[in-house]
Formats: C-alpha cells, structure tokens, sequence
RNA sequence: UGGGGUGUAGCCAAGUGGUAAGGCACCGGAUUUUGAUUCCGGCAUUCCCAGGUUCGAAUCCUGGCACCCCAGCCA
C-alpha cells in the first residue's frame, strides 16, 4: 500500500522545497533529541520514523542527541534504553550519537557572549518572585530589579556561579527580552540554574545546568541541524528558539518545525504518566506488555515493522491526532500474518473424549505450519481418544448460527477427523466438564468419505501429550478512550480492572513448550502469542500479541 | 476581554481555484478444514458555521463558533 501512496506531507514538502531552492546543498540533517529521563513510547516511534526517515529520503543525515540537560530525572539506565528502542525499531545514527552535555563548555561561551552584548543578565530573585513578576496571560510582567546591572558585573556573578559561590536556587541567568513579551516566553526566560547534582555524563564538573529553550537551538547549530522537527507545544518556544540563534554566533542556523503529537485511544502517550505508572506499580515495569512503550509493544511480540507501518499510515500533520486502537492492531496483524507459523492451544481447556476411538491407539496427523505458505511446511500432531477442546467450542444450547459443538452436532477437528457430540457430563454443581463423542473412522485429515457438509471447524490438542503453559491475555490499560490523569488520585477511575488476565492451565502442542522468548506464534483462531522472558523449563509463558479478527464474537457482542 | 495553533466521514488523512485520493472502522457478498487470510462491492452532492469574490471555492476574502497549547530555576 505504501507503494502505491508514498508518505508525503506536509514538512516533507517543506524539506522538498528547501533542497529545490538550493538552499542545504551539503544536504539535510535531523535529529531525534529525547531526554532520558524514561522509556520510549509510541509518539517517540512517530518522531524518530519522522527524522531517520526524513534523511534516509533525502539523502540526509539523522543524529540520536541525549537532551540531558536536567541532572535530577535522567540516568543511564534510560540512555541505554533508548539506544536499544531505536536500534530495534530499525534505524541507524550511523555514529551520530550525541549528548547536549557534550556541548556545556561550549554552551556556557555562548552564555558569556549573551552577557557580553548585554543580553543576558544574572538574577537574584528567587523562584516564587520570577513567578509572580512574569505577569500573566492577560497581564505584562514587571522588570527584575537586576536586568540593569553592569556587564562586568553579570560576568563576575555568572561565573562565581559556574564556580559554586551560591545556593542552588538563589541566582539564575536569564535572557533580557521582554517582560511585556504577549508571548511568556520571551519574559526575560531562565537560561541557566544552579543545580548541586551529579550529571550521568558529567559527573560533578558542573553546579551550572543550561535550560531546554537555550541549549537546544544550539546543540542543532553546532550539529549543523537543519530542519529542527519537534511538536505543537514547543510552538511558543520557536520564537525564544530564534531569539537565541540571532543573538550569538554559531555555525549554522537551524530552523524549527512543528508537528502535532500522536494520541492513541485508551492509552497514555505521555513519560510523565508512565512513569507514574511504573512507580505506582500499575504495571509491572517500562516492559510490561501493556505499555505503549517501545520495549512493552517488543514483548508483547508487536514486530518494529508494524510499528513504523503504522507511522506511515497515520502520517504528520498539525491536526489534533487521536489515532484508534484498531489502526495499530491491524498494523500488528498484517506484518504477522504471512510469516507467523500457526500453533494449536488451548487456552480454556475442555475435556473431549471419543467413545469409539480405541484406548491404546494414537496417531500422528499432518498439519501445515502456514495455509497459504507451503514454504512453511508441515508439523506432526498427536491425536488419540482423549482431548483438549476450547470451552467456547461447546455450547449446550446454541443460537441460531452456532457452527461449532452442540449435543447432536457434528464439527471438523482441524486436520483430524469429524466428531459428533453424543453427551455432557457434568460436576456436582452442574458444570460441563465433559463432552463424549464419537467419531468417523472415515474422515482422516477432516473430510467426509461421503461429502456431507461440515462447516464447523475447531482446534485441539490431545489431552494424552499437549504440555501445560500459561497465557497472558491483555486489554487496554485505561476503561477511558482519552485517559489523561492528572494525579494518582483519579488514576482509579480510569484504569481497567480487567485489562490482565492470566491462564495459568493453558494446553499447548509439546513442540510450543521450549521455545524462545520473543517467538511469536499463531495460536489458530484464538490469536497471535507472543514467548515471553518469563518462560521456565517447566512452564512456558506466551503474550497474546493481539487477537484474530472475530466476526463472530462482533456480531454477537455488537 | 493576551499570544500561538487546529477544524475534510466514526478515527486518521490527501487535496495548494476546475467539480472530494487512500487507510482503519463499519455494512453487504464470494472463496475458505482458522467465523482468520484473500477477493469483490458499498460507505462525504460536501469540507466547523454564515456571508462574499468567481463561469467555477474544501481551497481566496470578511465575520463568527468550537477545541488545543503557553504563566517550570521541566523538556
């Protein structure tokens, strides 16, 4: 499909017409600039498909740049995380591995230059009083008393500052804009802070930590960035972006895009909302297969192709983007579909036993690895008297077009035989526990000796070698189509009290029992399972991926 | 009643003055030993609303309306 509609908008457009007038002939550069202060998540995918794709297309070049200028949230852990998340998705920085603490000395030179031209000042107020000078959307602010002071004045106090000579929190170097700026941004904006706190690149070298608005038009710069993409909510800050790169001398002039940011239905697309999950254990950590992080999609066995599919389907554009869950699940099942071999399993298991089947006898029956894909081969499946179907294969009292097990019927076990239901046994209280059928010598491998019609068909597992495993069966982790908590005090209310649930008696074919983490299979009709880490010798664990389609299921919930 | 943005189908999204692409969802129907896959067909006389310009407007103009973002020494 993507051949027939190549991505194309609107900042593609830009770029296009950028190189068309000639400007960038050393050609183009981007940049995915993430703080490591988390894990990455879905809207990360859509910016790093965004900018890798960007210079892979136009014959550019893409830098992966740490924005780690906030010693207090970021560590290492994260760095590598990220690194990792990228690799996987499938792009390369080709050694374009940069950290904006790389550029401190650098940055801290432009600072003095800043100063120099009396453009930046050092200020003595404290937090709450630049808060309340700033004025407020309808109202100017008012000037700091220190905006005045003499250049050699602010040159000695910037660098006692550098040098530790104050309290973290008693000075700031801030930009002499305008504190009647109608844009808050340009009211005289904080550029550097005092901060006692060991940077994971920097170690102690510094008490002085540069802000985001100042440090990262000029990382771009020094990288030679030129088109510097990032989402609506820096748009405000575009203006204090230009600000900064017209008032110092760099070595080039990066200019700044925004896009809009990708939400996607009963989901969080937001660190600081998973992070509060992680730490309030809602989930079991940045990977658990309910996250929209990249490492909880990988395993719960979402592919990396499906997750840059989806990017280029949804597309980049400056609209309010509310993307439904059902785009990315049927991403997820296109890239599966044609390369996952099939598996039978059982997750509710129900007791089928045939009458006039003998005891002692068992049989190895073909099945295809992947109907459709004869490449695939086939696999052996043990079949004897004794079996394993799935609950919601029987029904005692059927509604109308209820093709599977009923008291009377008969139903196709997939390449085995067909069977016909003759009793129901149940528990003291009157649970079904047992269905008793008997079968058709003649049909070996599901066909009638004498053409009757069967349409039903159903998956099995012989109860005599089938192998125990657990499964996993994941919902959305929010009940809310647009969650967007606040505090963990109404995090209840939006959560899903359902969106786990574990099968720990689950009956899977011998073959399942030892596979490797992260091999996804497709459990017939029940949905694409993914191995997760978790799996021991003894008990296999698999992630539903993401269920078949189910008309059935549709029709009659619907 | 400050500034910056955005409105095309249920959800995304093309469209750049010449008569509304595509995807997802949904609804039919064919094939099917997965109620899967695949395949065919349907799905906006109208583009937030109201005026205006024009032979012709989703595209241009005017005026409204709705929603989003900004008052961190976060990014």
């Amino acid at each position: 499909m993507s051949d027939q509609h190549p991505p194309t908008n609107f900042i593609r457009q830009l770029v296009a017409a950028d190189i068309e007038a000639g400007r960038y002939r050393q050609g183009i550069t981007t940049r995915f600039p993430p703080e490591p202060n988390g894990y990455l998540h879905i809207g990360h995918a859509k910016s790093i498909c965004l900018n890798f794709g960007l210079a892979r297309d136009f014959d550019g070049h893409c830098a992966l740049r740490f924005d780690d200028t906030n010693p207090d949230r970021e560590s290492p852990e994260f760095v590598e995380a990220i690194k990792s998340d990228v690799r996987w998705l499938g792009f390369d920085w080709e050694g374009r591995l940069h950290h904006a603490s790389d550029y401190f000395e650098q940055l801290y030179e432009f600072a003095i230059e800043l100063i120099d031209s009396g453009n930046a000042y050092v200020c003595d107020l404290s937090p709450d009083e630049i808060r309340s000078t700033r004025g407020t959307l309808t109202e100017p602010g008012v000037n700091s008393p220190f905006r005045d002071r003499s250049r050699e004045e602010n040159l000695a106090l910037f660098k006692k500052m550098r040098a530790g000579a104050f309290a973290e929190g008693s000075r700031v170097l801030r930009a002499r804009i305008d504190m009647a700026s109608p844009n808050l941004h340009l009211r005289d904006p904080t550029l550097y802070r005092i901060r006692y706190q060991t940077h994971h690149n920097t170690g102690d070298h510094w008490c002085i930590y540069p802000m985001y608005d100042f440090t990262h038009p000029l990382s771009d710069a020094i990288e030679g960035v030129t088109h510097s993409l990032c989402t609506l909510e820096f748009e405000d800050n575009r203006a204090l972006y230009d600000w900064v790169l017209e008032h110092v001398t760099t070595p080039s002039r990066p200019y700044q895009t925004e896009f809009s940011r990708l939400s996607l239905e009963y989901t969080v697309v937001s660190k600081r909302l998973l992070t509060i999950l992680v730490e309030q254990k809602v989930v079991s950590g940045w990977d658990d297969p309910r996250m929209p992080t990249l490492s909880g999609m990988r395993r719960r066995g979402y592919p990396p192709e499906a997750l840059v599919d989806f990017c280029t389907r949804i597309g980049v554009t400056r609209n309010h983007q509310n993307v439904e869950l059902s785009v990315l699940e049927n991403c997820v099942r296109e890239a599966l579909d044609p390369r996952t071999p099939r598996a039978f399993a059982v997750i509710r298991p129900l007791k089928l036993v045939i009458e006039n089947y003998p005891e002692d006898q068992e049989e190895d029956l073909a099945a295809l690895n992947h109907p459709g894909d004869e490449s695939q081969g086939t696999r052996q499946l043990s079949f004897c008297r004794e079996l394993y179907i799935e609950h919601d294969d029987f029904l005692e009292d059927p509604p109308k077009k209820f093709f599977r097990l009923a008291p009377g019927r008969e139903v196709r076990l997939r390449y085995a035989y067909l069977v016909t239901c003759r009793e129901v046994v149940r528990d003291a209280s009157g649970n079904i526990v047992e269905i008793r059928c008997t079968y058709d010598p003649q049909s070996r491998g599901g066909n009638a000796p004498d053409g009757r019609k069967v349409k039903g068909t159903i998956h099995w597992v012989s109860a005599r070698h089938s192998v125990r495993a657990e499964a996993r069966l994941y919902q959305p982790l929010f009940s809310d189509p647009e969650p967007g908590f606040s505090s963990d005090g109404d995090l209840d209310s939006v959560l899903n009290a359902t969106s786990l649930t574990t099968l720990d008696d689950i009956q899977v074919e011998p073959g399942l029992a030892q596979a490797k983490p992260g091999t996804v299979f497709q459990f017939e009709r029940l949905g694409y399972f993914c191995v997760d880490r978790d799996s021991t010798n003894s008990m296999a664990v698999f992630n539903r991926t993401v269920g078949l389609r189910d008309s059935w299921a549709r029709s009659r919930s619907g």
